[in-house]
DNA sequence: GTAGTTGGTATACTCTGTGATACTGATTAC
DNA sequence: GTAATCAGTATCACAGAGTATACCAACTAC
């Protein structure tokens, strides 16, 4: 019925791909994930790099990165108390998906100003 | 005031992100692309090879990427009306980011199983 | 004093992405 | 006849993603 030979293990493929989709959907995971793995470790500082995010979404975020293992809180109960966030390494294995997806974006970029 | 040293162009790179994730964002376009790449052509046959979708998010997808010029639709009047799509080179550009996807669900898979 | 920073929470609201279901007209298969 | 396939469209409905705005307590800087 079908051309087997063109076909991988197409079922378990878009299956892993849901999988993943499912993890970084969203408009700010991928964002907080880059902007965490890129050193920026403060809720302030953190917010600062996102443009366009609010201290609710980020906050929503990242509670919720951090019950899935993404990345990792951690309070200095010193004088002026002190947060940090950090990435784990299971969050960094999206490296390459945001590599690639920077990359495609800057392509994009060029692609839209060669159009118009 | 910043660690210049340590960072990339990171507005560049956020903005990079944050477009490719408007572009791709939501949880069928990249599935559908995925599918087409793979070979197949007709309505029917990418809805079956993607779990979940329902012929309303397929067609909806299909014309907004259509619009976008990510995919090709043709129609072939003759007397059973023919519809194929097929993916255009500038959709292509999207493989690294879905192997990359599929590898990390794969990844993700194994992960979520040895933790068991 | 006043203003600003930090790390958030609270409340209210919008909106759109997604889902469920039914249906169409043409055609083919039994 | 009946059922099925093809390529969709039409309605309705809803959760939850995302936005806007204000606010808090503790602290620093001027």
């Amino acid at each position: 019925m079908e051309n087997a030979q063109l076909i991988r293990n197409q079922p378990e493929e878009v299956k892993a791909l849901q999988d993943t989709i499912y993890v970084i959907g969203g408009k700010w995971k991928l964002p907080i994930i880059n902007s965490i793995c890129n050193g920026n470790k403060r809720f302030r500082e953190i917010e600062r790099s996102i443009p366009g995010i609010t201290t609710r979404m980020l906050s929503r975020e990242l509670k919720e990165m951090e019950m899935n293992k993404l990345i990792k809180r951690t309070v200095y109960p010193d004088s002026p108390v002190l947060v940090e966030y950090e990435s784990t390494p299971y969050c960094k294995t999206f490296g390459n998906i945001i590599l690639a997806m920077i990359e495609w974006g800057k392509e994009h970029k060029k692609y839209i100003q060669e159009e118009a």
